[in-house]
RNA sequence: GGGCGAAUGGCGGAACUGGUAGACGCGUUGGACUCAAAAUCCAAUAGUAGCAAUACUGUGAGAGUUCGAUUCUCUCUUUGCCCA
């Protein structure tokens, strides 16, 4: 008996299905469709472990899918714009084209040898000219439906490096290349107009059903919706100025108004710009920080102006205005009302200041000399100490009331806050996707036209340069249209408005004359099911969703609006980590271990090792396993058994050189199971037997049930029992035809998970490979004999192997004649009975 | 601080709609084969007591609903993720 030779036998299918083209999709109105996508790869240089994940929960899917019938595109690309390839081409001289190419043709060998069922022929790479020329189009486009503008807005600014960084880039304030102070500094950046779409995108969460529920509440929340008025406080003072106008989501509490508080970019701002307190101040402030986090939990502070605020509500009730450090000026107006007995954030201010706080609501079971001290109350309750609000029920009634009787006095409106800003999509770097516009001698804003597209990135540039290689390329920024000269935009567009569209770009990926096909995303989209990591589950989802909108705004381009139908979000790999004595990480290679318990260096014992918890895999802990090389010792179909059995698909999995044997091990024991049944089906046996067919029948039914929920890691445990149920089989005679029926229906259901050796094993029975996924026969899913429990007073005290679907009052007799169960009953009376048909008796005695 | 989850043997994890808790795998132990080891195969494996049949305990803790709760409700603890 032979040894299963995976490399033989994976090379030689991959061969197979690349001749027959067996995964190249096109559209057949005959056929239900199936789009299965999982989120394409940045080209890093390899594929990890992660990646390994994600394609083959995909990959499972698309073939399950299309052994059922379906008309599966399961495409396949490269999101290849983008920070590393320029820091990699700055570090060692070259071109980020080039660069990015190369880790292209390695990562899609890699991924070809996991023998995934992707249609290669609708490749496609966001850097390539022939996709970015029409998300040119698209920003063009959207600039006409005016859901693109320039405004001037503050960005972390490197002064060594001269560009912009991300908000991740800054790391304790300091530029995380240059090491340089970050600044804030204003500069002009292109918006797209989301925040248009909020509530849209806001509602369109409940329609999606098959997404998971901690997705959507993320989305949620990102959004903010908040409900409450906008407020006009009159000014006194000897600015030129009456009023100053807040949002507020609690108008309820405005008579525990103590002091309004504005942002330090707020225009009254202005009026201190020569007050050398006030600089100062401003200076300290942006030391601190603009998130919301250092906000929250930093110190508040507070700049008193000699302006006075008055309670619209009360014209006695004056109040000192500040300049304070955790208000946005992007938030509201930049202006707050500050209620310190109902705001923690107000409280802290206050009891700082010295500042009054009035207590105006109290909890249902306080009295009326309730009184907030340390802790603001936030609660439901009832408002006091307001004049004419007193009594309100808080929260609902009371904002609304507050609400009606501020619109009657026209001190201001109900309005509706949302937290989601618009996407500021200017990035000063080389590698990304130009913005089709030029500005003429006096900056203004020209489109450029749309023949001229695409604005193809020059080659040969100095990225070493200071600032954004791009506004240095003289040559590239002067362009002259109808005669006349204009400075291109040097910035270019973030990368997440590449991975926006390119579910749509799948779909016709050659089109010439425009991103999409009606045609083929009337056919294919919406995606039926999406695969990626849950840290997209924000920006890039909500993006996406976004540009759908916005691409089909005021056209109607397509009917469906949201591009995700199904969600699932998989978890991480993760491995141990390790450190030798020095603290210094160790990769798993570098590390060995006799008994499991106890570590050390590879051939050194006498150098211990300590174990750290397991985390995910990442190249600055050292415990990446490289797949490639796991994928040579062991083969695609076990890594790919062993990344889905040990942990549902949306948990992490912690990778095992133990599990991975395991599965490595099993497909041998397949193949010998193969070898046998092929034996046994070459002799001529006739004894029939049914338990063989139920079996199958009922195994058929679980897999069904879970492959539809993604229960990925039990479908390989039923894999396992039915490996067991064979091999115990096999000992007996069973007829031939019988033996092939089910034998066959149990390598279709395997092929989803290890195809090549599943291929292998039909072929070798001179049968098709890629069968159509088998259907249950309902004649054997019904049972003859059932293990009844048998419950006294509700514990197990025994089980019954009996007829299926007898009653209730034959089981009782069974049981009190059966010799085993007699005695549980005998001299007892019986008081009730609980009867689950088919399973089980509770007998109360 | 807020939101959403999770907690089951030595480990990863199963358990349909409330109905036999621990499927399946790993590990461990014992045995077979072998000069020996590896590999492979067989058996055992939640805990306690017992030679055993068996009995009792047991799904983070405590309460509740129910004939019956890993599953439903409440309180608490720990923990993860997200937003801050």
């Amino acid at each position: 008996m032979d040894r299963y030779n995976f490399k033989l036998v994976e090379r030689k299918w991959q061969d197979y299905w690349d001749k027959n083209k067996s995964f190249i999709s096109k559209i057949d109105k005959n056929k239900k469709k199936f789009y299965c996508l999982e989120m394409f790869p940045y080209p890093s240089g390899k594929i990890h472990m992660g990646h390994v994940r994600n394609y083959t929960i995909g990959d499972v899917l698309s073939r399950y899918k299309s052994m059922q019938g379906y008309n599966v595109l399961h495409p396949m690309g490269w999101d290849s714009f983008g920070m590393p390839a320029e820091n990699a081409a700055k570090e060692n001289n070259l071109d980020p084209k080039v660069w990015t190419e190369k880790n292209i043709s390695v990562m899609k060998n890699q991924l070809k040898k996991l023998g995934l069922s992707i249609d290669w022929t609708r490749e496609i790479s966001t850097c390539s000219k022939e996709y970015y020329k029409h998300q040119q189009l698209f920003f063009l486009e959207l600039y006409e439906k005016g859901l693109v503008y320039r405004k001037e807005n503050y960005v972390n600014w490197d002064p060594i490096d001269e560009t912009v960084l991300a908000n991740e880039q800054v790391i304790d304030g300091k530029g995380w290349r240059s090491g340089a102070t970050v600044e804030r500094k204003k500069l002009n950046q292109w918006f797209f107009n989301i925040s248009k779409f909020s509530e849209d995108l806001l509602n369109g969460l409940d329609k999606l059903e098959a997404w998971p529920n901690k997705v959507k509440v993320m989305q949620k929340n990102w959004i903010g919706k908040s409900f409450g008025c906008e407020i006009d406080f009159k000014i006194e003072g000897k600015f030129p100025i009456n009023s100053i106008k807040c949002f507020t989501t609690r108008p309820d509490t405005l008579f525990g108004f103590s002091f309004l508080a504005v942002s330090v970019d707020h225009p009254i701002s202005e009026f201190f710009k020569d007050n050398i307190e006030f600089s100062n101040f401003k200076k300290e402030c942006s030391k601190t920080g603009t998130t919301e986090e250092s906000i929250a939990q930093g110190e508040k502070i507070g700049f008193k102006t000699n302006l006075i605020a008055i309670n619209p509500l009360d014209s006695n009730h004056k109040v000192p205005v500040y300049f304070a450090n955790f208000v946005l000026m992007d938030y509201g107006f930049g202006a707050v009302f500050g209620c310190p007995a109902h705001d923690q954030r107000d409280l802290d201010f206050a009891n700082k200041y010295n500042l009054t706080v009035k207590t105006v609501v109290k909890p249902e079971n306080e009295k009326d000399t309730f009184k907030v001290k340390n802790e603001a109350y936030t609660g439901p309750g009832k408002i006091i100490n307001s004049d004419f609000l007193n009594g309100l029920e808080v929260p609902d009634e009371s904002i609304l009331k507050t609400i009606e009787i501020i619109e009657k006095k026209k001190i201001g409106n109900k309005k509706i806050n949302y937290r989601l800003k618009d996407w500021g999509v200017s990035r000063q770097r080389y590698w990304g996707c130009p913005i089709p516009i030029a500005y003429d001698k006096d900056g203004n804003v020209i489109k450029i036209p749309k023949n001229q597209l695409p604005i193809s990135l020059p080659e040969k540039i100095n990225l070493n340069s200071k600032g954004n290689p791009l506004s240095n390329a003289e040559d590239w920024k002067n362009i002259t249209i109808d005669g006349k000269n204009y400075i291109r935009e040097t910035d270019t567009l973030d990368t997440f408005v590449d991975s926006s569209w390119y579910f749509l770009r799948f779909c016709s990926p050659t089109n010439k004359m425009y991103g999409f096909d009606k045609n083929e995303i009337d056919y294919w989209m919406p995606v039926d099911q999406y695969i990626g990591g849950v840290e997209h589950a924000i920006l890039h989802l909500l993006y996406s969703r976004f540009f759908m909108r916005a691409i089909n705004h005021k056209n109607d381009k397509f009917t469906i609006k949201e591009p995700f139908e199904g969600l699932f979000t998989q978890g991480m790999v993760c491995h141990e980590t390790y450190k030798d004595e020095n603290n210094k990480w160790l990769s798993p290679e570098e590390v060995e271990s006799k008994n499991g318990k106890e570590y050390y260096i590879k051939n050194h014992p006498e150098k211990k090792v300590n174990v750290g918890p397991s985390e995910s895999m990442s190249k600055s802990k050292r415990n990446t396993i490289d797949p490639e090389n796991i994928i040579n010792n062991y083969g695609a179909d076990a890594v790919r058994l062993f990344i889905l059995s040990d942990s549902p698909p949306e948990k992490d999995v912690q990778w095992s050189e133990q599990g991975m044997i395991a599965s490595f091990k099993f497909i041998q024991k397949l193949w010998m199971l193969h070898e046998k049944f092929k034996e046994k089906i070459n002799k001529n046996y006739k004894d029939d037997d049914e338990e063989i067919s139920i079996f199958t029948n009922q195994m058929i039914e679980k897999m069904n049930y879970n492959l539809e929920k993604f229960n990925y890691n039990v479908i390989i445990a039923n894999l396992y029992e039915a490996y067991n149920f064979f091999t115990q089989k096999l000992n007996k005679d069973i007829d031939q035809k019988l033996l092939l029926e089910n034998y066959s229906k149990f390598l279709s259901m395997i092929s989803p998970i290890i195809p090549h050796f599943s291929s292998e094993c039909l072929t070798d029975l001179k049968l098709k490979p890629l069968q159509k996924w088998p259907i249950a026969n309902k004649n054997f899913l019904k049972v003859n004999t059932i293990e009844y429990v048998i419950q006294i007073n509700g514990k197990k005290r025994a089980s019954l192997k009996l007829m299926a679907d007898i009653s209730e009052k034959k089981l009782i007799n069974e049981i009190k004649n059966n010799l085993i169960t007699k005695k549980l009953l005998e001299n007892k009376k019986i008081n009730k009975c609980f009867f689950v048909k088919n399973r089980l008796i509770n007998i109360l005695i």
